[in-house]
DNA sequence: AGCACGCCGACT
DNA sequence: GTCGGCGTGCTC
C-alpha cells in the first residue's frame, strides 16, 4: 500500500493524495473520488508527506493503457501553473479537454497518399533550412523572418521530414486551423500521408481519435491551433508556430496564457528545436531575437510575384460613397471586376451598421446585460450582443422602449449591400457570424476560389493566410478605430495588419494593389506598412521603451468581476493595498473599471501591474493572489492575466 | 468546477 | 409554517 499525490482538474488547487494498493507510475490516468463525485486524474508521484487531520481515501479505478501523460508534459503544465500563477487544476483543465482525458484509446491507421510530392527549396530556404537542421537535438528556437509568399511552409515540410526520418514526432501550430483546410491537404500531399488536425470545429470522436492517433498511435505529425500543444506524446521532436505574431494565439480564458510562449518553454523541457514564422514578427518575438535569444533567419525574396503597390486614400478631401467607399476604391474595383479578377475588402465591423441609436430619446441602444452596444444585424433583423452573445427580435430602443430605431456606420453586411448594388454582381460576406461550420467556411472559400463571387468582404478574418491566385486588388475601407482602443499593441496590430493584406493580393503572376481608406493618411504607420516595413520595429521599440511596455517592461493584468459593483470595488481595493508593500519599481494602476464596466451582469474592475523585471512582477502577483484569497470573498471573480493583450 | 450546507423571502 | 434563493467553503 502506498500513498500517491494524483493532479486533479479542478480549479482551485488540484493536487489530492490517494492510497493505492497497486504500484503507479507518473503519468498513469487514474479515477478517483473527490467529495461526491467521480474524477479522473493524473499521477504524480509517491506522496512525500502525508498532512494530519486528512481522511485519505483510495483510487476507485486504474485505467488499462500504459501511462499516457509524459514526465515532460507533466513538467509543462507545472512550468505553465507556476507562470501564470494559476493552480495546477486549473491548467490542466484548461489545456486538455475532460472528455478526451476520460476516453479509451482509439487511434486509426494513417492514410497513406500517393507518392510525396517532392520540391527542391531554393538557395535562400536551402541556407535557412541548413542553419535550423544544424540545431537539431537540442533546444534552440528560430525565428524566420520571411515575408509573405517566401516559402516558409516549404522550409517547415523539410525540417519535419528530418524528425520523421529520425523517428520523432512533429507538432505543427497555426492560429487559424479552420482557415486552413487548404493548408493541411497541402501539407499532407507533400509529406505523402494525411496529417490528422485537431481543433474544436471537428466532432467529439474525431478529436479523441486524432488524440490518441498522435499521442499514442502512430500519426508522426499533429497539425492544429492552440490544443494541439497538449496532446502528449514520447519523443517529440520539434515545434513549429506559423504565424507566431497571431494574436489568437493568446488563450483570454483563465487559464490565460500565450501559446507561442509556452511552445518554446515546452521546447526547452524537452530539448528540442522550436521554430517561429511570420512575414510580421510581434516586438516580444523580434526582441528575443535581437538578444540573442531566439536565431533570426530572413527571407526576403518573394518567389512568385513582386509585392503589390500600396496606396492610401485621404477620406477627409473625398467625398465616399454612403459615407464607405471612396471613387478611388470604387474605380478600381469595378476595372478589377471586368478584367475578371477578384478583389477582397477588409472592415473592422460585423453586422450591418456600427451603432444603433433611438429616434425618440436619442440614446445608444446597448444589451441589457453588458455594458457595450448591440450590433444589428439587417440579414435577420436580429440585435447581438458580441460579449454576452445574447440576441433579440426586432430592434427596439432597451430604455423607453420605442422600435424607432437609425443607425449609422458601416458593417460588413452594409459595405455587402453598398458594393451589391453599386457593381451589381453578388458580393460574398464572411466574418465570424455568418460562418458557423467548417463546412460552411471551406463551400463559402471554394466558391470564391472557383469565381462565383468576385469580391469578398470580411472582418480581419480575411487578411488572415487565405491564399487566392486571382485576387489582384485588397483594401481596408477603415481602421482609424483601432487606434483608439485602449491597447498599447495598436500600431502592431494595425501594422501587421496592413502588411498581411498585401500579402493577399497579386501572390501569383499578376500584379496586385492595395488601398488603404483612412482619414488620417499621414500617420507615419501607413508609410511604414508601404515603403520602409524594416524600420517598423525600431519605430515602435522606441514607444514601448517610452512607456516601459513589453518587451521592455512586464505587464499583468487582474480583472475583478461580480454581481455588486460596490463588492468588485473594494476587493480590487484591497488587493492594490496589500500591492503597496511592493518597491516603488513596480508600477499598480487602478482600480479602474474596465472599458467594458459590466459583462452578463458582473461588473468588471482592473489594475494593471507594470514591472521591468519578470523576476518582480512575479512576486507583485503571487502577493496579489495571497491577498485576495486572505479576503476570502469567493463570490468575486480575480483573473490573472499576465502578458495581457486584451484591455476591454 | 461541482456539491452541500446555511440562513432569509413568497407560496401550498 | 416550508421551498428555494445563491453566498460560502471544501473536496485527499
Amino acid at each position: 500500500m502506498a500513498y500517491y499525490d494524483i493532479l486533479l482538474p479542478v480549479p482551485a488547487g488540484g493536487v489530492y493524495t490517494y492510497i493505492s494498493h497497486t504500484p503507479l507510475s507518473r503519468g498513469q490516468r487514474v479515477r478517483v473520488p473527490l467529495a461526491s463525485r467521480i474524477l479522473t486524474g493524473v499521477v504524480l508521484n509517491e506522496a512525500k508527506e502525508l498532512k494530519d487531520g486528512v481522511k485519505y481515501r483510495e483510487i476507485a479505478e486504474t485505467f488499462e493503457d500504459s501511462t499516457l501523460f509524459t514526465d515532460q508534459f507533466l513538467k509543462l503544465i507545472d512550468a505553465m501553473a507556476d507562470y501564470y500563477v494559476n493552480p495546477p487544476g486549473l491548467t490542466l483543465s484548461g489545456t486538455i479537454s475532460k472528455s478526451v482525458v476520460e476516453s479509451e484509446p482509439c487511434p486509426v491507421p494513417v492514410k497513406k497518399l500517393a507518392a510525396a510530392e517532392n520540391l527542391r527549396l531554393n538557395p535562400d530556404q536551402q541556407a535557412v533550412y541548413e542553419s535550423i537542421a544544424a540545431d537539431h537535438g537540442k533546444f534552440s528556437v528560430h525565428l524566420i523572418h520571411g515575408v509573405t509568399g517566401s516559402g516558409k511552409t516549404e522550409i517547415y515540410i523539410e525540417l519535419a521530414k528530418d524528425a520523421i526520418a529520425a523517428g520523432q514526432k512533429v507538432i505543427y501550430l497555426v492560429p487559424e486551423i479552420s482557415l486552413t483546410p487548404q493548408m493541411v491537404e497541402r501539407i499532407s500531399n507533400r509529406l505523402g500521408f494525411e496529417v490528422p488536425s485537431y481543433h474544436s470545429r471537428h466532432t467529439p470522436k474525431k478529436r479523441k481519435e486524432v488524440f490518441w492517433s498522435f499521442a499514442k498511435g502512430e500519426a508522426p505529425v499533429l497539425i492544429g491551433a492552440r490544443s494541439a500543444l497538449f496532446v502528449p506524446a514520447e519523443n517529440i521532436g520539434l515545434i513549429i508556430v506559423d504565424e507566431e505574431h497571431e494574436q489568437s494565439y493568446k488563450q483570454e480564458e483563465a487559464p490565460s496564457y500565450q501559446l507561442r510562449d509556452m511552445a518554446v518553454l515546452y521546447g526547452s523541457i524537452l530539448g528540442t528545436t522550436v521554430v517561429l514564422g511570420s512575414a510580421t514578427p510581434s516586438l516580444e518575438t523580434m526582441h528575443n531575437a535581437r538578444a540573442g535569444k531566439y536565431r533570426l533567419h530572413r527571407l526576403l525574396t518573394r518567389h512568385a510575384a513582386c509585392m503589390p503597390a500600396m496606396q492610401t486614400v485621404d477620406m477627409k478631401s473625398c467625398d465616399p460613397i454612403d459615407h464607405i467607399i471612396s471613387e478611388r476604391l470604387y474605380d478600381e474595383l469595378s476595372a478589377t471586376v471586368q478584367r475578371g479578377e477578384q478583389a477582397i475588402l477588409l472592415i473592422n465591423r460585423k453586422g450591418y451598421s456600427h451603432t444603433l441609436y433611438c429616434e425618440k430619446c436619442g440614446k445608444t441602444i446597448h444589451c441589457p446585460n453588458c455594458s457595450v452596444a448591440l450590433t444589428w444585424y439587417k440579414s435577420r433583423n436580429v440585435t447581438k450582443c458580441h460579449y454576452c452573445a445574447s440576441e433579440y427580435r426586432t430592434p427596439h430602443c432597451t430604455h423607453c422602449g420605442s422600435t424607432l430605431t437609425r443607425d449609422y456606420g458601416a458593417g460588413t453586411e452594409r459595405v455587402a449591400e453598398v458594393l451589391e448594388q453599386l457593381l451589381g454582381i453578388p458580393v460574398l460576406k464572411l466574418d465570424t457570424d455568418n460562418v458557423t461550420s467548417q463546412s460552411k467556411l471551406s463551400k463559402m472559400l471554394d466558391d470564391f476560389r472557383d469565381g462565383k463571387f468576385k469580391v469578398l468582404v470580411g472582418t480581419q478574418l480575411v487578411a488572415k493566410g487565405l491564399h487566392f491566385p486571382n485576387v489582384t486588388l485588397s483594401a481596408v475601407l477603415n481602421l482609424d478605430n483601432m487606434f483608439s482602443l485602449p491597447d498599447f499593441r495598436a500600431h502592431e496590430r494595425a501594422f501587421q495588419l496592413l502588411v498581411q493584406l498585401s500579402g493577399r493580393s497579386g501572390r501569383c503572376e499578376k500584379e496586385g494593389k492595395v488601398i488603404i481608406q483612412t482619414y488620417s493618411p499621414e500617420m507615419e504607420i501607413f508609410d511604414m506598412a508601404m515603403n520602409r516595413p524594416d524600420d517598423f520595429y525600431e519605430f515602435e521599440m522606441q514607444r514601448r521603451e517610452a512607456f516601459g511596455y513589453p518587451p521592455v517592461g512586464k505587464l499583468c493584468r487582474l480583472v475583478f468581476s461580480h454581481s455588486r459593483e460596490e463588492t468588485v470595488h473594494e476587493t480590487a481595493q484591497e488587493v492594490k493595498r496589500a500591492l503597496a508593500s511592493m518597491p516603488s519599481a513596480l508600477k499598480v494602476m487602478g482600480p479602474t473599471q474596465a472599458p467594458v464596466y459590466k459583462i452578463r451582469n458582473k461588473y468588471r474592475y482592473s489594475i494593471l501591474l507594470k514591472s521591468p523585471d519578470a523576476a518582480l512582477l512575479k512576486r507583485a502577483i503571487h502577493l496579489a493572489v495571497t491577498s485576495f484569497n486572505k479576503l476570502g470573498k469567493t463570490a468575486v471573480i480575480m483573473k490573472v492575466d499576465r502578458d495581457p493583450y486584451f484591455f476591454m
